[in-house]
DNA sequence: ACATTGGATGAAGGATTCTTCAGGTTTGGA
DNA sequence: TCCAAACCTGAAGAATCCTTCATCCAATGT
């Protein structure tokens, strides 16, 4: 069921000229856009370019085909969201644990409700673009990142496991989700925020305190 | 964006001889199949009707299209999850919360890997079926029967809140997810309902006290 | 036995969509 | 100024898909 993940995902060409790098950038957007107000199964080559306000033709000199234009964007806004939570755990060593997780946590709902429209957008697509395998490899980049800033806790009796790590992270994605689908107001954000922080601390207490 | 939700989504005919019924059963099982197989959007009525072994014409007389053949297979597993849920729920009235807790968890988790194949099926059509908001009626009628059970709850010092209930739910979706299209094994399962069950009581245990 | 309602068929109409390519326009350096 | 490379255009080919409907088979009750 699985094995065309890598075909023809590549970029075709990269922009050199400053217009070229506008039009990609416009057609991204207008990817976002069209499926947001389209939705991912009325999202065609010709609606984006139309949006991006380009011919289909320009679409296809960049990507080679619908599936991969998709994948960029899904891949970009990925990028974006590690780099936050590395950030994050870069700024956090020899902190104590709880604060931490605190940073973490906050950094990771900071950065996807920064892009909010993205994220739902992306939710629409994950799954006939690769996601599985994307969302697979993000989880183990920001799963080292965490992993090294805790080592560097003093306040922590056993090492952290790994698995620990990974549940904590899905846990935080669960939740995520389901507020930007559900369109959480601004305040609703910072009680999930406050209440995932909560969530996460404790866990991962438990989770390093006699255990096995 | 939205408002279309609702539009045809009722099957159109129902059932009446034992013959129809197991027509009907096969196209709903022949759908998991062929999202299994090709996946979302190479899903196409005429294939499952292939698969299931009967002509498109049938299909089309108990669906008035596609959206809403996906969303009663939807419809179908979430009423399954949410029962299986509810009678935990029931069994575990005025035993202690964390044994509350334990039980809820491991009933979801449970039902969920029963139907491992139908649930990451299921992950792949959701956004186009109405998904979000299906998933947030479900997600009310799981929050109403926890609510009752933790009312019965001995050892509370503050009343559950809502909120906090939802947080744990979505937690667990997430979890779930992608344990399930990672291809968890059976091994990994049972690990991930332990450290499930931990990562509820906990957090739940931090969320009844010293609050606000 | 027969009429009526339920159930099944599958070719074909109608509508989209993806992707290409031959040819035109713009940019930037020589 | 001039040219080659970079860009852009958009009509049209090729491939799918969704859905219908006229027609035939099966079941049920009288």
């Amino acid at each position: 069921m699985a094995a065309d993940t890598a075909v023809a995902f590549e970029p075709r060409k990269t922009p050199v000229q400053a217009r070229a790098t506008v039009t990609v950038g416009a057609i991204c957007e207008a990817t976002i856009q069209v499926l947001l107000s389209h939705g991912a199964d009325r999202l065609t080559t010709t609606r984006v370019a139309d949006r991006a306000g380009v011919s289909v033709g320009t679409l296809y000199q960049y990507y080679p085909n619908k599936r991969s234009l998709l994948f960029a964007v899904f891949e970009d806004h990925m990028d974006k969201v590690s780099q936050a939570v590395e950030v994050a755990c870069a700024d956090a060593c020899h902190k104590p644990m709880p604060e931490m997780i605190r940073r973490v946590v906050e950094a990771f709902v900071d950065v996807k409700m920064q892009r909010a429209d993205i994220s739902i957008a992306l939710y629409k697509v994950a799954p006939d673009v690769g996601g599985p395998a994307l969302v697979k490899r993000t989880g183990q980049r920001l799963r080292k990142a965490i992993e090294a800033m805790l080592l560097t806790a003093p306040d922590l009796k056993l090492s952290p496991d790994r698995f620990a790590i990974d549940m904590m992270l899905s846990a935080m994605s669960g939740a995520m989700r389901s507020a930007l689908e559900a369109g959480a107001s601004p305040a609703m954000f910072r009680k999930v925020r406050e209440h995932l922080v909560l969530l996460c601390q404790s866990y991962m207490a438990a989770a390093t305190t006699g255990d096995d």
